[in-house]
DNA sequence: TTCGATGCAAATAGTTTGCATTCTA
DNA sequence: TAGAATGCAAACTATTTGCATCGAA
């Protein structure tokens, strides 16, 4: 599990950063996890375990990702009904919709999140964090 | 009449409305289906396959939820990590806040629905349903 | 009587856990 | 060199598929 209280979001902006991030918060500097963040930081978007790990052990790939999240280096989030999604806090910043049907997504402009965010908030209190799971809906392709 | 009722989210609000919808479409009512549908109209809230099983094979009850989905008498979601749930159309309308932190859910009013989905709409022509997953952040009382 | 529904077993996907071994600090 | 990180096997959860049998229409 992730996103423990203390993670603030801390977003390291080169992997020097991130590696001082993450001995800083006491945690060993590995290769694997030298790994994960160079392998974030070369994704061109979201990536899942599987494609961070390539062909590295998946498990130590799940814990580091899992260790770099409580550090607030890296946030995940869910796309439908496939595997999980892993990015750098700060990049490729979640906040989506996907297409149901054809699974096409795009990112939504801040300014649509923050109204989204506003429109929570006014509602019940709720500070809104789009980023854990995309909004799901029909792209005008596949629209009814 | 002048209701099609081969259109949109067609509610059941009684059993034996849900069975006729089943014929109709050219469905099998059957023991099975009846238990489903059965449990679903007894259930209080949006319920996991386990919980509307209650013991019976859950083969059969992911394919049958599967059918009245695509009838149109049942719909699915998916809250944080867990199992999918599911609710009849119109009960239980999904459509939420999760807080990330203390998992306290809330229903989100039609006109905040309605608002959110009109900003996407104008933002890139998706017709999102917040029906499938639910918006996650923190609720008042765990906001940082 | 026929084709769809069912149950059981087994497979699958994604992720987690146990444990002995390896390596960072 | 102590304790954390790793890799491999195995467990786990949620869900799907194959297949022979059963039963609704």
């Amino acid at each position: 599990m992730s996103v423990p209280h203390e993670a603030r979001p801390l977003a390291a902006t080169t992997i020097p950063a991130a590696v001082t991030t993450l001995r800083a918060r006491g945690m060993r500097v590995t290769p694997g996890r030298r790994q994960v963040i160079e392998a974030l930081f070369a994704a061109d978007g979201p990536a899942t375990a599987e494609a961070i790990a390539r062909g590295a052990d998946l498990t130590s790939v799940y814990r580091n990702l899992d260790t770099l999240e409580q550090v607030g280096l890296v946030r995940h989030f869910h796309a439908g009904h496939g595997p999980g999604l892993y990015a750098l806090t700060g990049r490729h910043q979640p906040g989506y919709v996907a297409c149901e049907r054809c699974g096409a997504h795009r990112v939504l402009p801040p300014d649509v999140l923050a109204r989204i965010a506003g429109a929570v908030r006014e509602a019940n209190g709720y500070a809104v964090r789009l980023s854990h799971f995309p909004l799901v809906g029909r792209c005008p392709e596949c629209a009814p």
